[in-house]
RNA sequence: GGCCCUGUCGUCUAGCCCGGUCUAGGACACUUGGUUCUCAUCCAAGAAACACGGGUUCAAAUCCCGUCGGGGCUGCCA
């Protein structure tokens, strides 16, 4: 049978790089089987989904150029089915309606917990006549009396098993034509032909209602992993509140493919540290994801976003910022550079220097000296753009005056600004010839 | 509280299934030194972990039991 899976988030959010990672997951599942990777919109809760979060999951998963087959599925494109399928089920007495009001229900839970007993609510209608009544929202009758262990073959975790007798009969819709999450994600899983799901952890308690959803529909089950989560530093499910977690967020920073190799070695050993997609697809084995959450570090990210900046060419490297600049000077910058934002750092690359005289000085020399290392500096500069004559001069200006420093640095702030900066005779060579003679007038005016 | 998942350096992890080769390896981050006008790179070195307690064994990070810790779920959200 052909492999099929898919994501399935729900449109009440961006993106969140937890979701990310399940995708890459699926799609590395997929592309390794020859099987298909869908993405379901799972729009089920009318009240908080939203257009705005459904775009905002289709670009990031494009930007991180991870394909879904077929079009855009949405949930609610499925509630006939839904339907038809509560009321079949209400038929066969398998569904019933809860007449409980909510508070009712509060008071029980809490009366448990108080109790130390199981969360659960089991409710009477299910044997009574008002069962049958339409009103109230609809739960699956599950069988409290049963000692059935309810157990499934996790492929990342190995067997698990679950108590049938402590799940209550849980709520599967609202009301007859409006389907929760837990009945919802089982039809569409079904109607899709879904083998096997592969979601995060957080939904592995989840499971044990899936299967008996499976069961009362007389459907056969797909193949279950659980994903492990992705952690805030304080080793928390990585949340909003850690800070971004949207992917989109991640755009201006980082390259995709470096996100995408650090989210799928974040909880996965890969034979080496930087790999592509295809890389990563040709060693891909479900039971090798490791089964504990792993927290999100942005060192790592971001030495993995260096290497794949450096590696650009000065053409990828131009159109993705948008700057224009020497090919020659591309490297320069890219093999300083973790975040794409931060080539404002380089602004003197196409912009003129600010700074203050003080950043001129050279250790303790004098203003007199450093005047005169930027006027010798400049002849030197007005002869020749020939960067290892220009090199060979200032090494030799810095031999007669007995220090480097004195020749290099003030020319260094001169053209850039800062005290930080690549080699100034590569920055010069970058700049056209009356750019840099300009700057180093204005630098020995300042003196 | 109940249920489930999980536990090797600060972080991501290798090793664990099939005990000895582990004085526990790698990567990121960190520290120091070298190169050097500064930064980055590069090179060299360093600090840094088997959660704890029992047991089995000639031998345990590896097997068994218990404890503790962390997380998730516990919704008429997904």
């Amino acid at each position: 049978m052909k492999v099929k899976v898919r994501i399935a988030p729900s449109p009440t959010g961006n993106l969140h790089v937890g979701t990310a990672q399940a995708a890459l997951y699926n799609w590395l599942f997929a592309k390794k089987n020859k099987g298909e990777f869908y993405l379901r919109i799972e729009d089920t809760d009318k009240e908080r989904s939203t257009k705005e979060s459904e775009e905002n999951i289709i670009e990031a998963l494009t930007w991180l150029d991870l394909r879904w087959d077929g079009p855009v599925v949405h949930s609610t494109d499925n509630q006939a089915r839904y339907r038809e399928l509560l009321e079949k089920l209400l038929n066969e007495k398998k569904v019933f309606y809860c007449h409980h009001a909510q508070g009712e229900l509060e008071a029980e839970r809490k009366s448990q917990e108080m109790a130390k007993l199981p969360p659960r609510h089991v409710c009477e209608h299910k044997y009574s006549e008002r069962g049958g009544e339409s009103g109230g929202i609809v739960r699956l009758a599950v069988n409290e009396k049963s000692d059935r262990v309810i157990t499934f073959e996790d492929q990342v975790r190995g067997r698990v098993e679950f108590k049938q007798n402590l799940l209550g009969d849980f709520s599967v819709g609202r009301s007859i034509d409006d389907a929760l999450y837990h009945f919802a994600v089982v039809v569409d899983d079904i109607d899709m032909e879904i083998t096997h799901v592969l979601r995060g952890e957080d939904h592995i308690s989840n499971t044990p209602k899936h299967i008996l959803i499976y069961e009362a529909l007389g459907l056969s089950i797909p193949v279950f992993a659980h994903l492990p989560l992705i952690l805030a530093p304080d080793r928390s499910k990585m949340s909003k509140r850690h800070g971004d977690t949207a992917v989109t967020v991640f755009k201006k920073d980082y390259l995709p493919e470096a996100l995408l190799n650090f989210l799928g070695a974040m909880s996965y050993t890969f034979s080496k540290e930087l790999l592509t997609k295809e890389e990563m697809i040709e060693e891909f084995e479900l039971s090798k994801v490791h089964k504990s959450g792993a927290v999100f570090n942005v060192d790592k990210l971001n030495w993995i976003n260096s290497q794949y900046i450096r590696r650009l060419t000065s053409t990828e490297f131009k159109s993705l910022t948008g700057l224009k600049i020497p090919d020659s000077a591309v490297p320069l910058v890219t093999e300083r550079l973790e975040k794409l934002s931060d080539v404002k750092n380089f602004d003197y690359l196409w912009q003129e220097p600010e700074y203050e005289k003080e950043l001129l000085i050279w250790k303790d020399s004098r203003p007199e000296d450093v005047k005169n290392s930027l006027e010798e500096s400049r002849k030197i500069l007005e002869k020749t753009e020939d960067k290892e004559k220009v090199r060979k001069a200032l090494d030799e200006l810095g031999q007669k005056i007995g220090n480097r420093g004195l020749v290099y640095w003030p020319l260094r702030v001169a053209v850039t600004g800062k005290e930080k900066s690549p080699d100034p005779v590569e920055v010069v060579a970058a700049l056209n010839r009356e750019d840099v003679l300009k700057r180093i007038d204005v630098a020995i005016n300042k003196l």
